[in-house]
RNA sequence: GGGCGGUUGGCGCAGUUGGUUAGCGCGUUUGCUUGACAUGCAAAAGGUCAUAGGUUCGACUCCUAUACCGCCCACCA
């Protein structure tokens, strides 16, 4: 046969692909005569290019919508990109820098046709990407952020947010990245602890020699400092009311202020006001009426305010500031202190709390349903400690700054009247550009030149995608959807998002479950990224090992919400499991007969012509069935993976085809064998679409499919899984692998066939074992095999004990007595050991008392099965 | 400052409501070109489940501390 020993994943994952996508396996419409189940994927950023974590997310989201299509939903994946708005725009700028030229040297407009280049060129190659792992979305759906529909859905929820009076504008203190010059939203400030210094300033009191010392980690800022604040209750500071002390350098007189808001135990107790730049200082000077100085750029140099320091960048300012203060004898000591920062999620540059009029959501009323529909059960995280971490956010939710001082974005619908507007806060807030100012007839409009948070797009994903704000068939087919399936560090900037736009829009949650998995990280447990350079690429994973490899290994190595931690050597797991696969099939392949493998599997429960091995392996498919469903619908999706893996390699491969490989021509092996094998496939193709279905192909058809990935999934029949068969195979494995130890031990040579006699306590027995005698033999490399309830032991022979089963081995004159008394005294040693155990449990009044009747009827059964064994054990080693 | 996760054989990890002889993969040792597979087969070695208490008839599993590692949130300048 023409079937390779190796599996080959690299021509057979592209060909099959294609087959699905041409066959428009993936196309969903909606059915009303079927259930609907449907995902909508984490849009990637069309900036993005495929990393683990893409993988992993997009492996599980596959995993269950061919799951589910199998199970005859009618099932939607839908994907699509996002526009990332802070991500391109960089992206784009950069590569404009290496032809030396800026965004402001081409214009928003120009510029704008930059980016649409730039993600017409490679804005889908995260698309293909995902494609290569095999997954099933449905491609003719394909959305993006800043198409034409979602922008619509965009316009649409800022102006119905604006009319409820939930979006306004104002000037609040946010968090400005001066590299990306632009306001950032609290969530894409990510803060991080930092080794600063704590600096202590004196602040001379006019009219004295005294001072009061500052003790403050950004210098820089003094030079908008507005007052000094200390609390009332400071004892140190009783003499200060009514006094004022001249800023340093800029010699501006501040005014002492009282607060209850200031900690006395902090560095001096006394505390810099600079309310432009600090949200703290911006409350108390709100509080105390005074006016807020801003000192810095919108690249974070110091402006005109700065005297001297104008132009320098913030740090150079703070060093020049700090020289000119020890000069001039007002700088008294700096102590290291450790603080968190924040920096932009995109760039990582130092962030700037700074003053700034913006658009902002307020939260309070959306986060309210959201938090409902979670609190009452409805909506529901796995893992479930995500809950509170979701619960805890949405109740100190605070309001969302939406405005971006970007060009790559939604354009915020508001338009200013020249003529009216200048004066006053009434702005045009409009989906369609307005001729004329409708308050004054003026013609003179001009749309406001900030765009919104990427996430502003992206919350309305699960229902923007769907065609919201029309009334489509696929949105009242399809929404709400099954789950969501993302990463913990998006869980505030998306997920909740989501849910409060569902619940304001939809009036009803997005999704109904939400899984969490772990981060990737790579084998030291760092996260990975490409600035570390510690990225394992899955592309490269694909082409070593396979898609299909890929996918089983990282599934199986993770966990439920655990981070995983990934080296490259992992995925020898999965390219093995693919391989295992391939050759146990080669060996079905080249031995079925299509002629024989017709008989339908439900009339065969009763069939007499089934052997021991047959029933065996349907019952422990069964179970295997049985379990998998369940683990997955737990989301608990490497249990899943791992029990398929149990059972096709430590069952069937390992016990079965050995079997079948003695009685391969008769019906019953035929019929078995290609059942089991068929339904494995069935059962695997969601972890591994592509092997499975390149093998199901060669295999002879029952249905009309054309495809595995169409096929329904396994029926479950239970009526073939059967303890006592379990039970009895049990003891033929049992008794193989004992005669194989001794074999071990007394290292015989694995050619030689060996006499083997088996003294067994019932005659039921006997007939079993007689009846499947060619497995022992064969499996164990038997020569003559008597199986009696009246074996005798044999002169100079080992022994094996399975509780009342006894295995004789003769050995003749290679038996070491010595030997075998330790090897059978060691296993006495341990049965003894067990056996206190048990007794003194079963002695413990209240063991007997309290624990249920099955736990104590289990401990009985066992303290006879070792105690039968033991005595078995006791006269061997007697007769020795 | 709060919250969360982790600590199980050499390494990486499972262990769902407390009752298992504590599992898996890799690695290790020994033996195998057994007519599907050396990306394999067979046999084996290796763990007082981080520490200290507690609850319980019974704890890897529940509770309370402690230690170490990691993450998230938070306006201590």
């Amino acid at each position: 046969m023409d079937i390779p020993k190796q599996y080959n994943p690299k021509d057979t994952e592209k060909k099959w692909y294609k087959f699905w996508e041409e066959k428009g396996f993936f196309h969903a419409e909606p059915d009303p005569k079927k259930k609907p189940y449907s995902i909508v994927i984490p849009p990637p950023n069309i900036t993005g290019i495929l990393h683990m974590g893409h993988a992993l997310n997009n492996t599980i989201q596959d995993i269950y919508v061919r799951f589910k299509r199998m199970q005859g939903f009618r099932t939607l994946w839908m994907p699509g990109t996002d526009h990332a708005g802070i991500a391109t725009q960089n992206v784009v700028e950069k590569k404009l820098a290496q032809e030396g030229k800026t965004k402001d040297d081409l214009g928003r407009e120009k510029f704008l046709e930059e980016v649409w280049k730039w993600r017409e060129e490679y804005g889908s190659t995260i698309i293909n990407q995902l494609k290569s792992l095999g997954s099933s979305c449905d491609w003719e759906k394909t959305r993006f952020t800043m198409d034409e529909g979602l922008s619509d859905a965009v316009l649409e929820v800022f102006v119905k947010l604006h009319e409820k009076g939930l979006i306004y504008r104002g000037n609040y203190i946010i968090n400005w990245c001066p590299r990306c010059k632009t306001a950032l939203s609290d969530e894409e400030a990510q803060h991080r602890d930092v080794d600063g210094m704590l600096y202590y300033i004196k602040y001379p009191i006019e009219d004295s020699k005294n001072h009061v010392i500052v003790a403050t980690t950004r210098p820089e800022t003094m030079l908008g400092d507005v007052a000094v604040c200390v609390n009332p209750k400071d004892k140190r500071y009783k003499d200060l009311k009514d006094k004022t002390v001249i800023l340093p350098i800029l010699k501006r007189p501040l005014k002492i202020i009282f607060d209850t808001k200031v900690d006395p135990k902090f560095g001096t107790g006394a505390l810099k006001i600079t309310p432009a730049h600090d949200p703290v200082d911006f409350e108390l000077g709100r509080a105390h009426k005074l006016e807020p100085i801003n000192v810095m750029n919108d690249d974070a140099t110091i402006n005109e305010v700065g005297g001297d320091f104008s132009g320098m960048d913030r740090l150079e300012a703070r060093e020049a500031i700090i020289d000119e203060l020890k000069e001039m004898k007002l700088f008294l000591k700096s102590e290291p202190h450790r603080h968190a920062v924040g920096h932009c999620y995109r760039c990582h540059t130092m962030v700037e709390p700074r003053l700034s009029k913006q658009w902002f959501v307020k939260m309070a009323p959306l986060a309210k349903p959201a938090l409902d529909i979670v609190k009452k059960g409805k909506l529901k995280f796995y893992p479930k400690r995500w809950t509170k971490v979701y619960i805890n956010w949405m109740e100190n939710i605070r309001d969302w700054c939406i405005s971006r001082q970007i060009w790559w974005g939604h354009r915020i619908p508001v338009y200013y009247c020249k003529k009216c507007s200048a004066s006053s806060e009434n702005v045009i807030v409009s989906k369609i550009r307005p001729e004329k100012c409708p308050k004054c007839g003026g013609s003179e409009i001009k749309q406001d030149p900030d765009v919104l948070d990427t996430w502003f797009s992206s919350w309305l994903w699960p229902f923007s995608t769907l065609g919201w704000p029309k009334k489509t068939k696929e949105l009242k087919y399809f929404y709400p959807t099954n789950v969501l399936v993302t990463a913990q560090e998006i869980i505030f900037f998306w997920v909740a998002r989501m849910v409060m736009a569902g619940m304001e829009f939809m009036k009803d949650m997005p999704f109904k479950d939400v899984y969490i998995h772990g981060t990737v990280r790579d084998d030291t447990g760092t996260k990975m990224s490409k600035s570390l350079g510690n990225v394992i690429d899955p592309i490269n994973i694909i082409s070593q090992f396979g898609s299909d490899a890929l996918r089983f290994s990282i599934i199986s190595i993770t966990a439920q919400g655990q981070d995983v931690f990934l080296a490259p050597q992992k995925f020898e797991l999965g390219r093995n499991f693919a391989n295992k696969i391939w050759n146990a099939s080669r060996l079905v392949l080249m031995n079925l007969k299509e002629d024989k493998v017709k008989k339908d599997l439900c009339q065969m429960a009763g069939d007499p012509s089934l052997t021991l091995a047959d029933r065996w392996i349907l019952s422990r498919f069964f179970q295997a069935l049985g379990d998998f469903v369940k683990s997955l619908e737990a989301y608990r999706i490497n249990d899943a993976a791992n029990r398929i893996y149990e059972f096709i390699w430590h069952e069937l491969c390992d016990w079965y085809l050995e079997m079948a490989k003695l009685t391969m021509d008769e019906e019953h092996t035929q019929v078995t064998l290609y059942k089991v094998l068929e339904k494995s496939l069935r059962t695997l193709h969601p972890i591994m679409p592509f092997i499975t279905e390149d093998i199901w192909q060669r295999l002879p058809r029952e249905h009309g499919t054309e495809s595995i990935m169409v096929t329904s999934w396994p029926h479950m029949q239970k009526e073939f899984i059967s303890k006592k068969i379990d039970a009895e195979m049990r003891l033929i494995i049992n008794i193989v692998q004992a005669i194989r130890n001794l074999r071990a031990t007394w290292r015989i040579e694995h050619k030689k066939e060996i006499d083997i006699f088996i003294k067994v306590k019932n005659k039921s027995v006997v007939s079993s074992l007689g009846a499947n005698a060619i497995y022992v033999k064969r499996l164990a490399r038997v020569g003559k095999l008597e199986i009696s309830t009246k074996i005798t032991k044999p002169k100079h022979s080992a022994v094996s004990v399975i509780e009342d089963t006894e295995i004789f081995l003769p050995l003749g004159g290679i038996i070491d007595i010595d030997k075998e008394k330790k090897r059978l005294g060691e296993k006495l040693d341990g049965l003894t050991a067990e056996l206190n155990r048990i007794n003194g449990k079963l002695k413990n009044k209240g063991f007997i008392s309290k624990a249920p009747k099955n736990v104590i009827q289990q401990a009985k059964e066992r303290k006879e099965r070792v105690e039968v064994e033991m005595s078995s054990l006791k006269k061997n080693i007697r007769l020795l």
